[in-house]
DNA sequence: CTGTTAGCGCATTCAG
DNA sequence: CTGAATGCGCTAACAG
């Protein structure tokens, strides 16, 4: 099916103008309500759909966004992806997927394509380029906003907005947990050295110690790979070295389950001898035994913001308001009620 | 960022025609050497990036599929969003990304959206639409694949390619496995009545108890709904008023979860007591104590093949090649050994 | 209320 | 090897 009805169809059909049919397709006035109808039932009969194509050359507008994410496949960018779904086709706005698998390389190539599609803003997730590669790339988009990654304030006078979870809040509220149901040793495995998130975190985690009057030790943080088994690795080595731990808040939750099954390994009951909190909430957590605790992002509406900041943004928002930052949610489960 | 840089721009500083612009663009032969060095310099300089919407519309081709799902953060249609986002940017297509929110007559309005944006192609997920409305809708695109549901033989003369799972083979493997052990006293957790899935699985656990030489009995199979809750009540339900089953098959991964921990509940140990198999191997499978065995199916090999199969469909291939069944694998864990 | 005239940015004839 | 002319389907000023 090849051959598309167009707007001349209509016009000559009818016996009217371009200019008519344009109006009628538009809801713009000018028309009588006599031809409106004629023509509106013209279009029905004939099947007539307007191309966006055309329509955007005309207008510089597409009604397209994209969207960038390391992997559609990762539920957490689903998730993302589902939330800026949601409020971008709310307004009429379609998605464009752009899948990086997590290369630096692919994810120029992207930013790239988008521009040459002439998407009318950008949601990029996670973006793992530097920011001296990064910035003249979102230079020549209208319209930005990052997701899972903030620029330095005034490293920048792109108008580009970010949304991220307040990942310190998240440590903070794990490790206040855990301090108040009386531990006193408590490991931390960090995640991955290079991961903003996972320094974010440990800095709630120093922040919730400190306020406590609990010294910080080194000795009783690890570093691990945000899996299964890098959790699980991690945990051992912590446990085994540190008998003294009682209670491991873990990068995410993931390593959580890798610590669990670590503890279940040597013997160690859950959560009497040892406690663990995870991070993420994934729909994994509440399925393990014992069920995870831990800190609750919500995907969804990371996306949803960062679609309506772009939108905002797209309509010509001058304001400040290009930061969001939303609260991660203690959920306490059987790992360390 | 709104004033692209054109071809004509280029032309013009370059001191050439669009014409010979154009030919440098699309890598045509017809330039001298001199000259095409000299305009992609130009090019560079200027940052010029083609227009995708005016070469649309000249060419009345996007580059762009559409997909369309039911809901993209459920990780079986991202898994296979995954899949077909990998072979059509390896062809250089993008993916236009459409959310049904399992709403038909969202499904209906992104079918007819991605007509409008005049994609090349549509990968359809899991319709929910009759025949009688989906057929025309289809009708309007030039190539349409889709995934999940087979058209009936002679059903339709368009040329719809489809890719499914081979569901009956699934429920046979699953059930021949437990057979295999001993297990005279199998169990079936049919999933939703109206799944199409769930009627063919069961096909294949009848076929696997005939062969077998032991007689079907409706008693043992039970209904549920697709998720850890249903599949728990269901468990319930079927043990205690059948404690001579020694198996469970269960519609999915989840419901297989679910009726791990009625198991438990009960006091009726894994697998000594009751074998249990899921289907799917969602991430969670392994995690699960204990790890479930299960048929595997592959989601993003399902988008990769459907977006293949969509390609050749567009390349314009006649052949008949147009449905593509793909084998489930048993994955034995230790919920079934 | 309705139609005319121009583009939007590029590709594709067909001539030079 | 290079260029001029035409059209893709639609919108946006302007005129009537």
């Amino acid at each position: 099916v090849n051959n598309h009805v167009t707007m001349a169809d209509i016009a000559r059909t009818a016996g009217v103008s371009l200019m008519t049919v344009s109006r009628v397709i538009n809801n713009k006035e000018g028309v009588s309500r006599h031809t409106r109808l004629r023509i509106e039932k013209i279009i029905e009969e004939l099947e007539y759909r307007p191309s966006s194509i055309a329509r955007s050359l005309a207008t510089q507008r597409t009604g397209i966004l994209g969207l960038v994410v390391p992997d559609i496949s990762n539920p957490f960018f689903s998730g993302v992806a589902r939330g800026v779904d949601e409020v971008a086709s709310e307004n009429g706005f379609s998605l464009l997927l752009c899948n990086t698998e997590e290369d630096r390389s692919r994810e120029i190539d992207m930013l790239q394509l988008l521009e040459e599609k002439r998407v009318d803003g950008v949601v990029l997730c996670s973006s793992r380029l530097e920011h001296k590669v990064l910035m003249p790339l979102l230079a020549r988009h209208s319209a930005v906003v990052l997701v899972n990654r903030r620029l330095a304030p005034g490293s920048s006078d792109l108008p580009i907005g970010s949304v991220i979870i307040d990942d310190e809040l998240g440590g903070k509220l794990a490790t206040q947990h855990l301090i108040k149901r009386g531990h006193r040793t408590i490991g931390f495995l960090s995640g991955p050295p290079s991961s903003f998130s996972g320094q974010n975190r440990k800095k709630g985690y120093r922040a919730a110690l400190k306020s406590a009057g609990i010294p910080y030790n080194s000795k009783f943080v690890r570093r691990c790979q945000p899996t299964v088994e890098g959790g699980q690795e991690a945990a051992r080595l912590l446990l085994e070295s540190h008998p003294e731990l009682t209670a491991l808040f873990c990068y995410n939750d993931l390593a959580a389950v890798g610590a669990l099954q670590t503890c279940t390994d040597l013997g160690l009951r859950i959560p009497e001898q040892v406690a663990v909190v995870g991070y993420d909430d994934i729909f994994l957590a509440r399925l393990v035994t014992p069920a995870l605790t831990t800190c609750q992002v919500s995907r969804s509406e990371l996306g949803s913001n960062a679609a309506a900041l772009l939108l905002e943004r797209m309509g010509g928002c001058t304001e400040d308001c290009r930061n969001l930052t939303l609260p991660p949610k203690l959920v306490i489960r059987t790992s360390a009620p």
